[in-house]
DNA sequence: AGAATCAAACAGACTGGACTGTTCGTAACT
DNA sequence: AGTTACGAACAGTCCAGTCTGTTTGATTCT
């Protein structure tokens, strides 16, 4: 729950108001794109859907795209808190299959992946809030390949890396086309044919595949 | 260039007009759309962009979502009609590889692409336009699945159905990642990775496979 | 065939509303 | 005391939809 404000350096009551305030604010945000969408999307509303005074909203965000900005760090930040609290930061011993299953539950088929979405398409044509956006990705990006080589192991990291990106091209089709059509039954089933698929490219790929020896996620574990 | 205009029974020179304004219309709508994005799009752009009045505009298209509408069906014409240039209507000699690399060069990796996906998930939280979009999307759906029934030709349909919507969800995927990222360098190469897997599938899923005999894309032949 | 009649295609202005960013004023904290 | 957090109102902009007026094309009647 304040696990985020845990991870900003609260000094005074102050500070920690200020904290809660802009957290409250980024949640808001994120609710509201995921209603009515980010045409639809005001700062009025964000501020109205959050309970305080507009007023607040512009202190503790300036601008608009300051506010978009704000809620799609605090996503980026709400999946790696998720991801870290199942699998912590080694996944060597993670199966494939365990961690895929895993991001497309948490994280690809909830409605606010597909907000986040939203904001990077609308970020094509707004380029500042491209560069932000960019920006704000460019880390976790890179961490997330590093975790994906702990997962996979191909010889080939060239195979691998293009993989990886056939995989969240995947996924994030998945996410996009079920959130056009209600959700997509087959999307289950395609993931475990996906698995397969995987393992067979794994296996003609060489070493990868070692035992599982880490448990299933279950329910998350506070480090 | 009139190929529209005449699929559409023109009568007299007052229908003639009226149809070209349209086509004007949803060109420019298409356009700003890809130029500024949903978000910012507005009927008085669009107007202005076609190089006509605003009174002309809200004649044709009385509402913000008519225009929106129409802009994507005349985005799903011009597929069609793409499509239907290079291939005809009998995908049963086309190899999978050459169909698959034309829908990514003349289709998907678009800007015009990203702006339909743009509207598909602007429609998520719009329950009208959804409608609407979803109505139109039904029938080219349906006979994108026989097209592709005869591009494949898998024995278990169940699995070729499964196949098609992964190519999808790839394709439209990797055209969102480009969007974002402006153009990716591994497409090509992913593109062809997945062929390959396509090739290898189908071998294995029993008779499909067979010769090339059509020449290949090329250049447009009209009918 | 030609005038009269009607509808459709356009043009331009207006209105009510909503939103963004800013400013000024007040209370709480350090 | 001075900074930070917040509240409330304001100014400027822009947009969607409507309404009135004008022109052009189709239709009917004689």
């Amino acid at each position: 729950m304040d696990s985020i404000a845990e991870a900003v350096p609260v000094v005074g009551k102050q500070a920690l108001r200020s904290a809660q305030m802009r957290r409250r604010l980024c949640e808001a945000a994120i609710d509201v794109l995921c209603e009515v969408g980010y045409e639809a999307l005001s700062t009025p509303m964000i501020a109205a859907r959050a309970g305080v005074s507009r007023g607040a909203q512009t202190h503790h965000f300036a601008t608009k795209a300051d506010m978009i900005v704000g809620a799609f760090e605090h996503l980026l930040q709400g999946w790696e808190a998720a991801r870290s609290a199942a699998f912590g930061q080694d996944l060597r011993n993670v199966p494939f299959e365990t961690y895929l299953r895993f991001v497309w539950r948490e994280i690809f088929s909830r409605p606010s992946y597909v907000a986040a979405v939203e904001l990077m398409l609308a970020a094509r044509t707004d380029g500042e809030l491209g560069e932000r956006l960019r920006q704000l990705l460019a880390s976790p990006s890179g961490e997330r390949d590093q975790r994906w080589r702990q997962l996979l192991r191909f010889p080939d990291t060239e195979k691998e890396e293009q993989f990886q990106y056939m995989t969240l091209c995947l996924l994030r089709g998945m996410a996009v086309h079920s959130s056009f059509n209600r959700s997509d039954t087959r999307n289950e089933a395609v993931l475990e044919a996906w698995i397969e698929l995987a393992k067979t490219l794994i296996a003609k790929e060489g070493s990868a595949g070692a035992p599982a020896r880490r448990k299933p996620p279950g329910p998350a574990e506070r480090p």
